[in-house]
DNA sequence: AGATCAGATCGATGAATGTCAATGGGAGGT
DNA sequence: ACCTCCCATTGACATTCATCGATCTGATCT
């Protein structure tokens, strides 16, 4: 068993999405598995085009995202399910249309949690 | 069909990671389905830990890694492997251990393809 | 050479996930 | 009332993935 020399100190957990920041690493098993979910809906090309549909866009209704998707309807409303839930988007039933828009203080989070400074 | 109101502008991928900059969204097919890619390798609780492990340890063998992850070997192997094919750490045989280390260059070029400055 | 140890690979298994057709539920419009 | 349109939900299917036991490859040591 070889000893492993300590060098720099890279914070992977940010306070916005998992609690305070920690100091000790390693990360805890339920931090962990929040930072990981949360990734997790973001790890998939549907959903990274989907969010930067909205980035570009502002506001798009669920109607806008089928067609440059290019996906079923049931498809585009599991995809923005998954991501809603992650917090990642947030929708508004106005009328016939649902309203989606990003939440940019997640997507700063995760940044934070990743070890931006 | 309603209309959309364009707003902010939301850069999703970032140079180091995915090719140059894009300046119009959406994301286009194969470089979303990259970045989905190490999102996926980063969205997992046990490699989130490892990485965690690894940052504040500096340089770490995988002897270390299998009794704070609590995983078997093959898994722990599986897991180191997933995150050296995205890039995200680096192994080094050295005598007969192989020591892991972050590629935090890395790391930050996710940051920037989630809208870091 | 033989024994030992680190870690990669293989195979199998159970769970999670992306996808879509079909259906259901509301909100508008006529 | 009816019809239409938007979107959520359900059920089913195929694929991917995390996990571990067993095995294989190399490197080290006696």
């Amino acid at each position: 068993m070889p000893t492993a020399r300590a060098t720099a100190h890279l914070p992977l957990v940010g306070e916005a999405l998992c609690g305070p920041p920690l100091t000790e690493v390693p990360l805890s098993d339920s931090d962990s598995v929040r930072l990981a979910a949360v990734l997790a809906a973001l790890a998939d090309p549907v959903r990274l085009r989907l969010i930067s549909i909205l980035a570009a866009q502002g506001e798009v209704c669920s109607c806008h995202l089928q067609e440059p998707l290019g996906k079923s309807q049931p498809t585009i409303s599991h995809h923005t399910r998954v991501l809603a839930r992650a917090g990642l988007i947030e929708g508004e039933k106005r009328g016939k249309w649902t309203w989606w828009r990003i939440v940019p203080e997640r997507l700063a989070s995760i940044r934070a949690a990743l070890g931006g400074t």
